[in-house]
DNA sequence: AAATATTGTTAGACTGCCTAACTATGAGCG
DNA sequence: CGCTCATAGTTAGGCAGTCTAACAATATTT
């Protein structure tokens, strides 16, 4: 089992890594960038603090003030104050950022949805069926960092 | 159909996000940056040219010789002359590359594998079998740039 | 009240990607 | 043959996104 498991992160880790080239590629022409997108996403349903938009995007801090200085002078977020510590930046979408965000994720969804229209059905499902699985190992991952 | 596609493409595309930052920062405390490991992985069997480098990894020419100077200059492989087209410049990896490879694959696939030992045998059968269909799904998002 | 910790910003540097322009070689055609 | 066009790779210049280190402002602890 453990030689299957190296294989397996192999070839796993190839395929991430292809994918991961080809949907940034792909996403390339839209007006809002990957991380942009990935921001907009997390800060939909409610504002959320600098230090956590950075925990969960992956990055530092101080690229996460980037990023959201970026947004807040495109008009798509703003910087709000938190009432409880005034160290606190809340970053909230607008609703220019939330028409914008609809617009991006719409086109990206099209392109994958064409891509997954190639396939065949039982892809389509294994794709499916590995997406819970992807997910636990995700957690995996994180937990290690 | 065509709604579950939109559907599987929002939560395939999140998953991959979520994905990359996870393997690039766990990666990142490594000698050898993920671009780097991806050429030597490719050029492992038989040289290949630049143009050929670009290609599989999904970037433009001039950012493969860039990867392959410093590769070179690392002493990690080394251009060689095609003996048909003197246009053409084959990269080859050196004894030193493979083992610089070797280490760098193995503490990859290390941590991987470790995330992947947490996942119960049919999860790990379910990422298993999305491979191909991922795989095929890459040629038909490269097919669309 | 003072020392320490936390939150976010600023400054400066680096990597890795891009396009455009260039050199050198090969291929097609009169 | 020699001219033109295509192909392979490099060089130059620029941009986006990340990092660390240093800083300011506010909270927390002692």
């Amino acid at each position: 089992m453990s030689e299957n498991l190296e294989e397996l992160s192999g070839r796993y880790r190839d395929i991430l890594r292809q994918s991961v080239y080809l949907v940034r590629s792909i996403d390339a022409d839209g007006e809002l960038s990957t991380g942009q997108v990935s921001t907009l996403n997390m800060i939909f349903v409610e504002p959320m603090r600098v230090s956590a938009i950075a925990r969960y995007a992956g990055i530092k801090v101080p690229s996460a003030t980037e990023q959201v200085i970026k947004l807040e002078s495109a008009g798509m977020v703003e910087r709000i104050a938190d009432a409880s510590d005034a160290r606190v930046v809340l970053v909230k979408i607008t609703a220019f950022g939330k028409k914008k965000l609809a617009v991006a994720n719409k086109r990206r969804n099209a392109n994958m949805a064409a891509a997954l229209s190639e396939l065949t059905s039982q892809e389509q499902q294994a794709v499916a069926d590995a997406i819970p699985a992807i997910a636990k190992l995700n957690i995996a991952l994180a937990a290690r960092l």
